[in-house]
DNA sequence: CACATTAATTAAACAGCGTTTAATTATCTT
DNA sequence: AAGATAATTAAACGCTGTTTAATTAATGTG
């Protein structure tokens, strides 16, 4: 009834997400209640709310996580030098990740905060990180001082690949189209036009 | 306190609908709450339960409300000659409805059903009537008995569109990208590279 | 027209939810 | 040892989705 020592803030902290972890991967943002998690740690819901905001804040930080792994699993991925090698080499890893994790993943693009309140810098941070790994698969193509373009390429190609995964794994796709293929025609002529475009000196 | 001939039951259901597409309108999928509805149209929480099997039901037939109501703009779009010309027609076409109907497009792709439950086939076909559109646009690129390819490269299309919506719209981005130039860029690499493959006898 | 049936509607209840509050008490500070 | 700090709890508030039994209006039938 007050003030134990079992936890450290940190491990709580830890306890609590992991938790959270484990009934998304098995339900989905539906299982994600603040006493439920409260109840796996041996606390009670005061407990979690002096460790988060809320559980907007709560799940904010389990997506904070989960891009974590996704970098974690992307960022030591063999990047070659070919861009077409390498950011199939992403797409693929993504694709895995996603299907692994897929609940997870799901939370991640199906939580939305109340729009008065906006996503902390460091989830912006984890996002740019990804993409980084898509604008550095890409740099072969672009000259010195075409990073604008570069970014911009590395951005689109990144929000396709999340609408072909979205949409599947919504099953809002109706199709026997595996994300796979869709992924490969995406790369392939995405980056063949991207590649004859840059050819020209005229842009 | 029993059967009241105010409304038929069609009525009814529209009345319902229309009172969660103006709640979702507003407040997105947080706001839409069963007895909410019921209390504007003026009726209690059983009503909305004999009309529908649950809430979810409820939301799944206002998302199809949705879909009719993007068909209904890109459907009689001017689809010209040139794919080029008519892809870049819907997409604009796409993006502006996003941009004027937000939440509600945001509640199309936020609500997920449990696992357990799929959505009714006519959910099904009013995507792929959707998609049909872009499938026509198409046309022109690809010979007679090839539409294994053209159904495959639409929803190619139709995915990474909506890929880069969603994320725009999440916030998912942090870019000052604009949708429009992230979808010019995709339309235009992508359908380069399109035409450049099926020009090539190879495959 | 009367009576029986059907079906819409309601109020009430149940169990759960997110969140806040005040009280309690273990730990930390002095 | 005393006081301040902060973690933890139980309880409450108002909400939620959903189900239930009761009510009664509309409908079908003789």
């Amino acid at each position: 009834m007050a003030r134990r020592s079992d936890h450290s803030r940190e491990e709580l902290y830890d306890l609590a997400l992991e938790s959270a972890r484990v009934i998304a991967e098995k339900e989905g943002l539906r299982g994600l209640a603040a006493r439920r998690i409260a109840r796996d740690i041996g606390y009670t819901v005061g407990t979690i709310y002096n460790l988060f905001e809320d559980l907007d804040d709560l799940i904010v930080h389990l997506n904070g996580r989960t891009l974590n792994a996704l970098y974690a699993t992307l960022a030591d991925l063999p990047q070659n030098g070919e861009p077409e090698t390498a950011v199939r080499a992403l797409a693929k890893g993504y694709i895995a990740f996603v299907g692994d994790h897929r609940k997870l993943w799901t939370v991640l693009f199906e939580h939305h905060l109340p729009e008065t309140r906006q996503m902390p810098d460091w989830h912006h941070d984890k996002i740019l990180r990804l993409i980084g790994l898509l604008e550095r698969a890409l740099a072969p193509l672009f000259q010195a001082g075409r990073e604008t373009e570069r970014h911009h390429a590395a951005r689109v190609l990144w929000s396709s690949l999340h609408g072909i995964c979205s949409l599947e794994s919504a099953g809002k796709l109706v199709a026997s189209e595996t994300v796979t293929a869709m992924t490969e025609t995406l790369v392939t002529h995405f980056l063949a036009g991207l590649r004859n475009a840059l050819a020209e000196p005229l842009s």
